[in-house]
DNA sequence: GTTTTTTCCTAGGAAGACTAGGATAGGCAT
DNA sequence: ATGCCTATCCTAGTCTTCCTAGGAAAAAAC
């Protein structure tokens, strides 16, 4: 009898394009051992169950998007580099939907594979390098990182949720939506005190 | 014997509770039934299953955070108005968080149902009168609208998965952002076409 | 008071998560 | 090559959950 040759690596890889063929919660031990052509018993020698499984489908989700957002930002600076940044963002949503939406489900991650994973780190790197082209200082730096983070997941999300009716397509509101950022991170706003009237 | 008295309503509602208090995805029928004191199979009787059963939570949270948001905005205008409905929104994530996941959730909704629930439909209205205030003409506020559902969505979805580390407090990260997508309505930029260097 | 409808139950099947313990394939040493 | 050892994979079984079918009885209609 042949081994499979099994890993958690293999696993999680497995499980990963499951995810992103059926959907992050349709995601089933049963159905990953199937794939895997083994007895969903044996994946147990390797993750921890489900929820550990989920765990790390979100790791390697964070490094693979990192990855990519680095790849296509290498070489470019100010609205090139956010654009390039943003798309590389999209697309690995596009493409791997139930890898994305893993990373952004409230888990306990195994604390030493998430130190171990580089993504979730180097992305907010990447994010802070970015933005430092503009003339921005700690702390609206950092606000500034938490705004593009928010309004690229936000749209990337409510799209995939259906959230934009077809009325105008949504990647012309995309396109409109990164001039909007790149013009508020060109002007951004001193705090407001109080009412302006 | 002594009869429940369930309806589709009351179900939906023991299920949104529950969902608020152990997350939407550790949401089951056995729960729900155990807490109306009622065997899992009489649910059946007035939701179709636990997929119909999340998309009712979803349209009764897309209800209630119009409501909310609704009465926040209520006799305000301008920056007044988006800090209200930004809050509004805001706080209906933190209050119902089962809910609110509920409805970023991509999902086949029974079409009779949706088109009796005025909440998704409404929030669109909500938003567009909102920003109708800032001097923006179609397309421009099309994408505005999106931009700022956007954002809302993201920085609460963010923040509920735990995506800002504690260095600064999200609170004022909020403000912030709100000072900045106030400024960005009220000076929205022209499309940007081809290489501005 | 009888009939009808609805509600809720019992019973049970199918699928999945997970555990315990056994067999064996492959690597390793001798 | 032979024997040992470890990790891998399986069988068997438990428990939970989703959901259906059909029956009993409570409430409603008449």
């Amino acid at each position: 009898m042949m081994r499979a040759g099994l890993t958690a690596e293999r696993v999680t890889l497995a499980a990963a394009e499951l995810a992103d063929e059926v959907g992050l919660d349709h995601l089933t031990m049963s159905a990953v051992a199937r794939r895997l052509g083994v007895k969903d018993a044996s994946l147990y020698a390797h993750v921890r169950g489900l929820e550990d499984l989920r765990g790390r489908i979100a790791l390697l989700g964070a490094d693979e998007k990192t990855i990519r957002i680095a790849e296509a930002t290498a070489g470019r600076a100010g609205k090139d580099a956010l654009v390039a940044y943003a798309d590389a963002w999209r697309a690995y949503a596009h493409d791997h939907p139930g890898r994305y939406t893993a990373t952004q489900i409230p888990m306990e991650i195994d604390p030493e594979l998430l130190a171990r994973a580089p993504g979730p780190r180097r992305a907010i790197e990447l994010t802070y390098s970015m933005l430092r082209a503009y003339a921005l200082t700690e702390p609206d730096l950092t606000d500034a990182v938490r705004l593009m983070r928010s309004t690229l997941h936000g749209f990337v999300s409510l799209e995939a949720a259906g959230g934009f009716a077809h009325a105008r397509p949504a990647q012309e509101s995309w396109l409109r939506c990164l001039d909007a950022l790149h013009s508020l991170l060109e002007h951004w706003p001193a705090p407001d005190e109080g009412d302006p009237r």
